[in-house]
DNA sequence: CAGTATCCTCGAGGATACTG
DNA sequence: CAGTATCCTCGAGGATACTG
């Protein structure tokens, strides 16, 4: 069952490199030499993690120069579904093992943008945004009260 | 900033092992030749991991019979607080690398609870359940406009 | 800049045997 | 059962040099 699951996501992202990687690009760092400068991590090892991330449709590799060629990864629609996870492992790290400032939360939001309304649920401690509520009253699996 | 936070959870529970072990010990898998077999793990890696993760305060060793002495491992609650990163990693990896049936998104959510109110910032893509929502309008951060 | 190629080290982790 | 001790291998990853 989720045992197979755990693993897979863990092989993929569960390393350190991979991800401060997919973290950075949330951030907007984007190109090869600010990752690595960033992480002080290992041309090799940054090249290994983004073609890996690339090649499981987590990031997509976007060339946009052509003289000299220039490239830069962006999240793909899988990667940017990775930030309620993303966003689960901040609030526990910080409230746990957070050195640093814990992450201010906002009815705006850290990036400024009004926040839309969205639904939780207190048993599963899951949280399910606009989109995740619109594929569910659209599809066949409706429960249409409140 | 929270570079070292995602480091910091990396580096605890940011390996195939441990991972596993933590989602063992919520689904009940509490002693070590359990672990074990369910997990297939060489026993010095396995002694390695739950030393760790109870010196981190993840899970707690409890001794629960004197002779012989038997030993279990349950989630402290700090541990029990990784359910909505372990949930959301399970609902990110069933929707896009799992194999297996994925898990129904329903108004509802998966346990039948009715969902809470909660929000959605569509430029960071990141949710706010109820507490946070309440601390933050609690606290001095302020922001009180709908 | 955005990588690839090569070399080298060190430590993670499996296998096995042993212990209270 | 719940580990510890020892040995051994292999591969991850850093450093450095090189390329289009």
């Amino acid at each position: 069952m989720s045992a197979s699951t755990i693993e897979a996501v863990a092989r993929l992202i569960g390393d350190r490199w991979s991800m401060l990687v997919i973290r950075d690009v949330f951030r907007g760092v984007r190109r090869f030499e600010e990752l690595r400068d960033d992480l002080g991590v290992s041309r090799a090892v940054l090249s290994d993690r983004l073609k890996k991330l690339v090649e499981a449709g987590v990031l997509v590799r976007t060339p946009y120069q052509d003289n000299p060629p220039r490239v830069e990864y962006t999240l793909s629609p899988m990667g940017l579904e990775l930030s309620p996870m993303l966003v689960a492992l901040l609030r526990w790290g910080d409230r746990w093992i957070g050195d640093g400032d814990p992450t201010a939360v906002l009815l705006h939001g850290p990036c400024g943008t009004e926040l839309e309304q969205a639904f939780w649920c207190r048993t599963c401690h899951t949280t399910f945004g606009p989109a995740a509520i619109k594929a569910a009253t659209s599809a066949d699996a409706r429960s249409p009260d409140a």
